[in-house]
DNA sequence: TAATTACTGCAACGATCGGTGTAATCCGGT
DNA sequence: ACCGGATTACACCGATCGTTGCAGTAATTA
């Protein structure tokens, strides 16, 4: 044996499959994509999947698991390149938000519409991949984002009595639009406004 | 004729039909929920379905506009109620905060898991009718709390640049774990906790 | 009473889909 | 040149599903 193998087939393929799966699972669901049609996406044969994942079930576990992994790196990066140094707090937090919305709108977008799929089926995901999916998932980008706030806050530059609350917060905020006007997310001015607004809120409220 | 009639078949029986039609379409989904689990749900015959709806598209449509008129009719009468004469504007927020919990957890809830739903299979919802649903639903209960925070700037109570946004502030500080881990919605503690953190951070922000 | 309407149960059709078996082919390693 | 695993195309099975047709029945109306 040349090289030790931690799955089935050959890499690239397994590569195709998984990237095909995101893009039809985001876009279509879990039970509107067929394999025929994932198979088709990625240039491959109906049967090779069998070849890599158990069935079905099993390759939409991998492509969650996948994809969320990727992302999660992306997010948390993005994180610690904008709130490692911090001079200007109201406009650090403005270019985090708008480098976030950089990453819902980038080539990653995929990511997103399938975290929806995974919040629509949520009942019929088996409850350990539920949890490990928000652990390693959006529950890894806030407790990032929640050791940044707590740095701030120790600094004295914020008031924060839960890190982990807030960061969820600020998350809903720098990206509000993203849960009821998605179109909002392609308009640079848009993307701006919505972002400057949720800084705003989250640094000074509506007090007064 | 001794009564006008706007849609074919008896009232009792569409009603029937809609109500779990939404219990279905909500925990399963559109693709996955089939029309003779809904015949049987409802208590009535697959061909009886077809003797109110065009096909199962039209019977979709059906459900998100009655779901979310009610919906959006409880909400509206909440914030009003909560809103409508205020004394102490934190207390009032987090009564409200409750309040607005209370009909994500009740016999209603099923409805936010169809939203769940939309906001997955947007792809495959004709535009016009994504559009109502925004306008009728979320955007509805949005313009009446942005009404009432209006009210509140002129009082001198809050400072408002533009109340839609604000209004959607706060809608996401008030659920904020609704998005997220939503087992934390059944604690009552949990719930109190996630409010008063959400208003609290609504009004005064996190900065100093 | 007669007629209209709605509901029901059942069968059936065509299509789609997940999954499997099989035989042929391709390709890297020895 | 040989071998073994990987890939492919194709056919197939059983199940599910949306939808329709049809005949019978109950209820409401003229």
């Amino acid at each position: 044996m040349t090289e030790k193998r931690r799955t089935a087939g050959q890499p690239d393929k397994r590569r195709a499959i998984v990237d095909g799966a995101l893009a039809l699972f985001a876009r279509d669901g879990y039970t509107r994509a067929s394999l025929d049609a994932i198979a088709a996406e990625a240039g491959v044969s109906n049967r090779t999947i069998y070849n890599h994942f158990a069935d079905k079930a099993d390759l939409f576990q991998t492509v969650i698991q996948d994809s969320t992994r990727r992302v999660a790196d992306t997010m948390v990066a993005t994180v610690d390149r904008h709130l490692g140094k911090v001079t200007d707090i109201e406009s650090d937090l403005v270019d985090l938000g708008l480098a976030w919305l950089g990453v819902l709108t980038s080539e990653l977008a995929p990511h997103f519409a399938l975290v929806r799929q995974i919040n629509a089926e949520a009942d019929h995901i088996p409850p350990a991949a539920l949890k490990t999916w928000l652990d390693t998932g959006p529950g890894r980008v806030r407790r990032e984002l929640a050791g940044r706030l707590a740095e701030l806050a120790e600094r004295g530059e914020l008031r924060v009595d839960d890190p982990a609350r807030a960061a969820g917060h600020l998350m809903l905020l720098i990206s509000a639009d993203n849960l009821t006007d998605r179109t909002a997310l392609h308009d640079p001015g848009e993307r701006r406004a919505m972002v400057t607004a949720g800084v705003r809120a989250f640094l000074h409220g509506y007090r007064r």
